[in-house]
RNA sequence: GUGGGUGUAGCUCAGUCGGUAGAGCACCGGAUUGUGGCUCCGGAUGUCGCGGGUUCAAGCCCCGUCACUCACCCCA
């Protein structure tokens, strides 16, 4: 093969596509019992909007974004995270100014430059939702609610939720400073990242998997010991919404994000069964953004799940494609023509209809219709012309019964209507 | 960006000591002149990733290269 596709961006293929559409539909449903409502945004943005958001120093911004000039020169990216286009388009149509809650959700890819391994691919997808607008620990506690509610009605299996807290403005700093300061008298017990992390991101150190820095760092002080009295009853009153609607989780003190903007709660889904990528979801409060990208002052909250990862997870439970109800078995050329006719006429009413198109002995037209799981076939034989009927075949049975011409094509939409509605 | 593993039929994979390529599944046909699945019989399909080297001879050994993959980093 000549031309291949752009590594770490793959095909979705029939087979595979059915489980994808479950999971888009599952979130259509579930979001919108939740009151939210879809939003589409283009894949490219500018290229300062994420560097204002994401945070310049983050390795998103720093090594992973596809970024090129357009022909006028600007600077534009294919977007590696929905929430800040999501944030953009709101500003831009002045949301808020219709409603003082927006609750919003998006399908889509996104794109990161990182080397692919297993769940983690350069074009990806997510499902997201973000609400603005609310800083009340209650639409903490529902958005977690329904992110549990999603998984548990798509049967994803092996998913914990863990929360966490990472103060505000107000309480980050100072925590920050005395976690620094932690750090610099046991530089030597960390490992090399770790040393690196000192620098660039401290509390990354706290997450890290080397038991040697695990370790160095267990009397390191926490996040949620120091948290402004804002964002301790915050955090504590949303942990109490959580019990109220009786939704699972653990509180990790060492989860981190990877996006600067998170404020407050903050949340990851995690799975045991899917290698080093263990995240299947990931969000949390985002109180500052919204006006940091010169919007009003408003507060905000939001997840984004990764499809790949729930597609893997899923993995062997194929979902079988649609069962076609009838297929057309012919003989000679009156049959086939008289086949093709009724063929076309189903399928135009909307019934799930196949027929061989090349001339095939009935043997093997019968053998696809098997393969294809057909419910029933219609063998129109020349024998059958001459008399005016056909042979109706139901697969399952392995029955057949010989049916008159006239009236065919209302006997067949009648009996398959009841079924798919009495089904 | 760093490290490991793997590249042979559409798919999953065998291939011994270097001696000219195989199985299962899938596909097509037949056993049944016009009846699926099960069974039996038959059939088609290969740039052994690519390029070079060693050799009388390379799928196998050596060098290079590309792709895929897993992990680190990072993250959905």
């Amino acid at each position: 093969m000549n031309i291949t596709g752009i590594k770490g961006m793959n095909d979705i293929l029939p087979g595979d596509i059915e489980t994808w559409q479950h999971l888009e539909e599952q979130a259509r449903q579930v979001f919108g019992a939740f009151g939210y409502r879809e939003i589409r945004v283009p894949v490219v943005e500018k290229t300062d909007l994420f560097c204002r958001s994401i945070g310049e120093t983050t390795d998103i911004v720093e090594k992973e974004m596809y970024t090129f000039s357009d022909k006028g020169g600007t600077s534009m990216t294919l977007r590696p995270e929905g929430t800040a286009p999501v944030m953009r388009s709101f500003i831009q149509h002045k949301l808020y100014a219709q409603d003082p809650v927006s609750k919003l959700y998006y399908i889509g890819p996104m794109f990161r430059h990182e080397r692919p391994q297993k769940g983690r691919y350069r074009q990806f997808h997510q499902i997201g939702a973000e609400v603005i607008g609310v800083d009340d620990p209650k639409i903490d506690a529902q958005v977690l609610a329904m992110l549990s509610h999603y998984f548990a009605t798509t049967k994803i299996p092996d998913v914990a939720l863990q929360i966490n807290s990472l103060g505000c403005p107000e309480c980050r700093p100072d925590y920050r400073e005395a976690l620094i300061k932690f750090l610099e008298q046991r530089l030597q017990a960390l490992c090399a990242d770790c040393q690196r992390r000192y620098t660039s991101n401290p509390l990354r150190v706290l997450d890290c998997k080397v038991p040697g820095c695990k370790e160095a760092t267990i009397e390191a002080p926490a996040m949620l010991e120091n948290l402004c009295i804002g964002c301790d009853t915050h955090f504590n009153q949303v942990k109490e919404h959580l019990d109220a609607l009786s939704v699972d989780y653990t509180v990790n003190q060492r989860m981190v994000r990877g996006l600067d903007y998170y404020t407050k709660t903050t949340f990851e889904m995690i799975t045991g069964s899917l290698g080093a990528q263990n995240a299947i979801a990931a969000g949390g409060r985002y109180d500052g953004l919204i006006k940091d990208l010169g919007g009003p002052a408003l507060p905000g909250i939001g997840f984004a799940i990764g499809l790949e990862r729930l597609a893997l997870l899923l993995g062997e439970q194929r979902i079988a494609p649609p069962r076609p109800e009838l297929f057309i078995a012919t003989l000679g050329e009156a049959g086939t023509k008289a086949g093709f006719a009724l063929l076309t006429s189903l399928q135009r009413q909307g019934i799930l209809a196949e027929m061989e198109y090349t001339g095939k002995s009935l043997k093997a037209q019968l053998r696809r219709a098997d393969k294809l799981n057909t419910r029933r076939v219609l063998i129109l034989g020349e024998d059958e012309l001459e008399r005016g009927v056909a042979q109706l075949r139901y697969m399952d049975e392995s029955s057949q019964e010989e049916i008159d011409l006239n009236g065919l094509e209302s006997r067949l939409l009648r009996e398959i209507n009841s079924e798919t509605n009495g089904a």
